[in-house]
RNA sequence: GGUUCCGUAGUUCAACGGAUAGAAUAGAAGUUUCCUAAACUUUUGAUCCCAGUUCGAUUCUGGGCGGGACUACCA
């Protein structure tokens, strides 16, 4: 049974009766904690319709619905809020239609599809804590457009070509003497960041000299021999040289290596693998296609270009002057490929940083006007930069985070945190190794995750590394101590009679409220594209949880009816602690 | 300059136009013969400024102030 909506027809009828007239709005919010009640009506907007003031509207609903709609015990009106005290006997029956409902909070197919594209790194240098969030966030958004009846396809474009790698492989060629992963011992993907960054340093080396003997900036940066060289592969590399190719595949195979065991540890996959290399050279065609439509237009120098200026953007340029594509023309061409390899696929949701809000803006606009009738469904799941207290993050100048430092150091810090508690002492090696891993990237994760997409975020490592207040081992504890109730539970024999409940605690009436609440939070975490939604969500119900655990003892509990109540009850709450939890990506431990 | 996002306790985050703005953390004070104290309880403390719309504004509109991003024939 669905008590929203069930009491929002209540509501609606007794309206009716009352005023004759429908109301085609409902306000029905929870109820403060300092009044008497769960959920309470505004009743502001329905005095226009009654006539009457807000206050005397609200005794009227109030009491008609007391004397009529059974669900209802009491009702108090404050200003114009009408609070409602539902009845326990509607309390219990809405928990056990969700205990008895195993797959509780995942709805039914519904036949639609969605692909999600997230990560879509460079293939230069490795994965850091930006990515991070923006792997999280993808990898969540996908799971909780599933469990919201989706198919989802998990994608990410990998941009493997261009001068950022071209410059790590000059550098590689001229300094790296055939060092291999193998050779020095390094993760493929450091082993190519490294040489990135040796790159960057002689290339300022040599501007520096260059400047110093009399060039201009600009000049001394297209002189420096190591830029030349880094130009004239990836020159070589569109002629197919065999020789470049052969490096580029060499190094980009150590980066994809590396960047495995990242995904890996992170929790990640992807069902389909687009390579920039592959895709850079698509949507010319489309483009000239607009052109003949006259949705695109041609300068004198032969350059093509969209304007924008009626949809208060600027003209974008798509086919230089000698013909050649820009990023936007090849996205454009990959966003018409992914929807011919995946037919049924409703809307495409892009993972990406902020800074290129502008970019995809045009890249929908110019797809709608192309006449592709999804466009309008595409979105660009934007979210801001992770700074550091000291700032923002840098990769030349060393100041990035590093995704596999980061993780490893969050699990060593939940290990040593474990051990310190004591807890576990008879946990084997292996045992404790995968709880500190469940923990370390748990709190990184709800770490990342709480916080609205769209907002730019602080990410202190000394409070990242907490595990207490609102963090995913706070979580993680709640569910493990319910573990350990019902493990204590199976070890003691419990009556099966039926489940019958006089009257509720409190805070049982408010966990009930939550667990209810779940599938509404999960519609509205699709619809807002916000893990943090089902993050807060999770975190509300274990703390209204904890304080259930805290005055209840469940076993000194003499009616065992009763008992049973409280033991199912505390299994379901452990049951969606551990769904929400898993959309975001985490892992809950039995013990801790 | 233009476009756009953001501005809430000391700090990090919440709040479909609703009640006395919630949490967490930091600070102060408590709770362990009882299911795991990574918990719980009490307490101190905030909406950048000025107008407007509204019964009601952190939320919507306009104008300031402050911060970020974007505004390349780069990707």
């Amino acid at each position: 049974m669905n008590l929203d909506s069930a009491l929002r027809l209540a509501i609606r009828e007794t309206i009716s009766q009352l005023f004759g007239a429908a109301v085609d709005n409902l306000q029905l919010q929870p109820t403060n904690t300092e009044f008497e009640g769960s959920h309470t009506l505004v009743c502001f907007p329905i005095a226009k319709i009654s006539k009457k003031g807000p206050e005397e509207t609200a005794r009227l609903i109030g009491e008609r619905l007391v004397s009529q709609s059974g669900m209802i015990t009491k009702f108090n009106v404050v200003k114009g809020f009408l609070n409602l005290v539902i009845a326990d006997s509607v309390w219990t029956k809405v928990f056990s239609s969700i205990h008895k409902d195993k797959t509780y909070g995942v709805l039914l197919s519904n036949s639609k599809e969605v692909m999600v594209e997230y990560s879509s790194p460079n293939t230069n240098k490795p994965l850091h804590l930006g990515h991070l969030r923006n792997n999280f966030l993808g990898w969540s958004v996908a799971e909780i457009y599933k469990a919201n009846g989706y198919k989802v396809h998990k994608v990410q474009i990998i941009n493997d070509r261009g001068i950022h790698i071209c410059k790590s492989m000059a550098a590689w060629k001229l300094y790296g003497h055939g060092e291999t992963p193998e050779s020095s011992g390094l993760k493929g993907d450091k082993l190519v960041g490294k040489y990135y960054v040796e790159f960057d340093r002689v290339f300022k080396r040599q501007c520096g000299e260059l400047e110093a003997s009399g060039s201009s900036k600009e000049v001394a940066e297209k002189e420096a021999s190591i830029m030349k060289l880094a130009i004239e592969m990836l020159q070589q590399w569109e002629q197919r040289k065999p020789e470049v190719l052969q490096l580029w595949k060499t190094m980009n195979g150590w980066v994809y290596k590396g960047f495995d065991i990242t995904y890996h540890r992170m929790g990640v996959d992807f069902e389909k693998l687009y390579y920039e290399s592959e895709t850079y050279l698509l949507g010319k065609d489309e483009v000239l296609r607009g052109l003949e439509k006259g949705v695109f237009f041609k300068k004198d120098d032969g350059s093509v270009w969209v304007d924008l200026t009626a949809d208060g953007l600027d003209q974008k340029v798509l086919l230089r002057s000698d013909g050649t594509s820009v990023y936007m023309t090849q996205d454009i061409g990959t966003a018409i490929l992914r929807f011919r390899d995946f037919p049924k696929i409703e809307k495409q949701v892009y993972t990406v940083g902020n800074e290129q809000e502008y970019h995809f803006k045009v890249l929908f606009l110019i797809l709608a006007k192309l006449g592709y009738a999804w466009a309008k469904e595409c979105y660009h799941l934007s979210y801001g930069m992770v700074d550091l207290p000291s700032g923002k993050m840098k990769s030349r100048e060393g100041t990035v985070v590093d995704a596999d430092d980061l993780m490893e150091e969050m699990v060593e810090e939940a290990g040593k945190q474990t051990k310190e508690l004591g807890k576990i002492d008879d946990m084997s090696e292996a045992e404790l190794s995968s709880l500190s891993e469940m923990i370390g990237l748990g709190a990184l994760k709800f770490f990342l995750l709480k916080v609205d997409p769209r907002k730019r975020m602080l990410f202190d490592p000394a409070e990242s590394i907490q595990l207490q207040g609102h963090t995913g081992p706070f979580i993680q504890y709640t569910y493990a101590r319910i573990c350990s109730i019902l493990r204590k539970a199976a070890s003691i024999k419990i009556p099966s009679i039926p489940m019958e409940v006089k009257a509720l605690a409190p805070a049982e009436r408010s966990v009930i409220f939550m667990l209810s609440n779940y599938p509404v939070r999960l519609a509205e975490a699709a619809r807002e594209y916000s893990p943090a939604i089902v993050a807060n969500y999770a975190f509300d119900l274990a703390k209204e949880y904890n304080q259930f655990y805290q005055t209840i003892p469940i076993f000194n509990e003499p009616d065992p009816s009763l008992l049973k109540f409280r033991l199912e009850f505390s299994e379901t709450v452990a049951q969606v602690l551990r769904n929400a939890m898993a959309l975001l990506g985490i892992q809950v431990p039995e013990r801790m």
